[in-house]
Formats: C-alpha cells, sequence, structure tokens
DNA sequence: GTCTATACTACGATAGAC
DNA sequence: GTCTATCGTAGTATAGAC
C-alpha cells in the first residue's frame, strides 16, 4: 500500500520541518517511489498534507477508543466513580504523551495549534471533538460545582498537564536532566499528574 | 534600528512558517529593506535565525523579572507564602500565555521544542533555567513531601497548565466555543487555574 | 500505477555600485 | 549600510513512456 507509506513519511516530514520545510521529493524517496505517486495518488503536496491530517484523526479515535468506553452513560455515575474514570482517562493521555508513537504526529498536531489550516479542522472535528464532550460529561459528575459552560476549560486546563509532556518534551527533559523519558521518569510523572488531577477533581466542595 | 525590525518580522515568520518556509526575501520586504542586509547585519538566514532566539530569551527575562523577584529567598518562607507566591507566578505565566504578544515568539518557542536546535539552547540557558530553579526553590517549601529530584517534574506540570493555553490555543478555543480568548474568558481560565493550584500545592500532608 | 524527463518558480548567497 | 543584479540550487507540478 503506497498510499499509507507516502502518509507516514509524510506525517513525519511536515512535522519535523512544517509544511514549506519538507519537500515532496525528500517524502517520495523516503518512500522509495517517485514524486509524481503523490501528484497521482493525492493530487499535490497539500492533498498528501489532508490526508495525513485525516490519518491521524483516525488513528486518535482507534488509540482512544478504550478512553471513549469509560465516558459512556456518565450521567448515571456518582461523583467517585466519575472521577475514577477521570483519572484513568488522563492516565491513558499520559501514556499516549509519553509513548515513542506520538512522537511522529504529535508534532504534526502541535505546528497545525499554532497556524491552524485546513487540516486542523479535520483533526478536531475527527477526533479531538469527541474526547472533549466525553471528558465534559465526566467532569460535569466529578465537578457538579462548575458551571456547565466552563466545563470545556477545566478539561483543556487538565489536558495541559499531559499535554506538556510532549509539547515541551525538550524542557520537561531538561527540567528532570535526563536526555529522554524512559520508563521510569515516566512511572514519576504519572505518579504526580494522578495525585495533582485527583486534588483538582476532589475540590469544589469543601 | 534595521537590526531589531528584522528580527521582529523574523520571529513572527519563523514562528509562522518554521526555519526552512519562512523566506529571507519576505522577511527582508515586510521590513522595508534589501535581502542582503540580513546577510550584512546577521550574516546569513541562520545567524538571524539565532539571534531571534536571544531576542525572545532577553524579552522573556525583561517581562519576567517581576516572577523571579518572588522566587528570591525562597528557604526562607513558610508553607504558606510559598504557596502565595506561586500561585501569584502561575497567574503571571498565564497571562503571559493569554496576552497577544506572546503569540509571535510562543510559536518560535514551541517549535524549537519539537525539533530543538541551537535556538533551544539558547532559549534555556538564557530565560527557561532561570524561571525553572526558581519556581523548584518555592514548590520545596510548598510541597515538602515531594523529593528533590523530583520537584523539576512537578514544576513542569503546573506550568503545562498555563502552557496548553498557548500550545494548544485553537482547540481550547473549540472546547470554550469562541474563536478568541479576550478579558471574560481569559478570566475565568484563570479562576480555575488559581484554584488548581492551590488544589495541587495544597496537597501532599493530608 | 509507477516511472523518467522537463518546465517553471522561488530560494539563499554573493558580488559590486553607491 | 543599503541597494540591485545575478548565480546556482531546489522546490512543485506536469507531460508522457511503460
Amino acid at each position: 500500500m503506497m498510499q499509507n507509506r507516502l502518509i507516514e513519511t509524510a506525517i513525519d516530514q511536515f512535522g519535523r520541518f512544517g509544511f514549506d520545510g519538507a519537500s515532496t521529493r525528500d517524502i517520495a524517496r523516503a518512500s522509495d517511489t517517485a514524486m509524481s505517486s503523490i501528484t497521482y495518488h493525492f493530487g499535490g503536496k497539500q492533498g498528501l498534507y489532508l490526508a495525513c491530517a485525516d490519518h491521524i484523526a483516525a488513528k486518535l479515535r482507534e488509540r482512544h477508543a478504550p478512553s471513549m468506553e469509560l465516558t459512556k452513560d456518565a450521567q448515571d455515575l456518582d461523583r467517585e466513580s466519575a472521577i475514577e474514570r477521570l483519572l484513568a482517562i488522563v492516565d491513558m493521555y499520559a501514556q499516549t504523551m509519553l509513548h515513542q508513537d506520538s512522537k511522529h504526529w504529535a508534532r504534526f498536531i502541535v505546528r497545525e495549534q499554532q497556524a491552524p489550516t485546513e487540516a486542523f479542522e479535520r483533526l478536531y472535528e475527527g477526533a479531538m471533538k469527541y474526547m472533549l464532550t466525553g471528558v465534559g460529561s465526566l467532569l460535569e459528575r466529578a465537578r457538579p460545582d462548575i458551571p456547565r459552560d466552563e466545563l470545556g476549560a477545566m478539561a483543556m486546563l487538565l489536558f495541559g498537564q499531559t499535554l506538556v509532556l510532549r509539547a515541551a518534551r525538550a524542557t520537561v527533559c531538561k527540567a528532570l536532566g535526563t536526555t529522554q523519558l524512559d520508563e521510569a521518569e515516566g512511572a514519576m510523572l504519572r505518579r504526580h499528574l494522578r495525585s495533582n488531577t485527583l486534588a483538582i477533581l476532589s475540590g469544589g466542595t469543601q
């Protein structure tokens, strides 16, 4: 499947060098095919770029299907169960951000966030949207003191703690005095992340 | 001062399009000068890029001087004072991330985090390093239960909540159902951020 | 479908006038 | 110091063979 091979390579190159910085010649060469096959399969550089966004959205949906399962029938849960599920979801996000696999597509997404194009719209509509509303419905049970229209804000602040592990990876490594985050550092970060999240979710009533 | 003008424009263009995507022609044109003045002042495109990093580091140090002031003599503080200072610092970071000014250089920094070059080293050594150690010394008083070598991790997780306001701005806007973050949304986010941070910092003892 | 060959455009660097 | 002019390279797109 030449299309998938081109997309995988392109996500890496676009993420690393940006849309203009990446070259279709290099992408084709690294995929062991001719540059013109990009035109054939995707219509051109722009088409390949959008195909990358769709591919990432699909992978995200797939990877976070277990998380989404935990947001089902949220309205029937008591507060403790909702908190427990949110802790599990945050930890899954953290594991994703820590995982090697996220390196390539995270670069792509973070880039799009800075200067959103049509590709961001596809990422949001194709994956992020469902996660945000799912987490929002759990937050509504966990923190009934927060007005409905502020749940999205709270979700993003929670999510920020995991996002930083990718979006500011270079600084995180400096802060930990390491050159990369492996099993030991990851476990420590997740431990603090869990206790932070628990502290946040337990608040608002006392 | 043509150098400053070129740097200001370049930070915007490099942040938007990346190192390769930005063109010295456009940067020069937007600065109302000839392309060859980049060669004259900075030796070339790479020199201009590094000058941008140094410029941002200097601006960051300047802007966060008040924060740094709050980290002085941290070892003499009691826990409540340390927490109060950390809340103030986190809020200042949040204001920076929410502020229009951060838009340009934040793009530049986030890009460097994804694929660090020599420019990241300059950003870290020139600005981030001092902030991290400063916050670390306050955290040591606020959360004496956390081992010393894990304070950097906690600082980054805290910082992540503010970082998300810039690094994932597009998603934050979607989550809030707005197209931009102005005074009202900013105040709401900072309110939640403060209570989240307080909950985190108050933890660890009970 | 995948290749080679080529057309056209834009890039960064540099030389040299002023 | 700042400009114009030009060189060599590398980019995307496309036409056409197989």
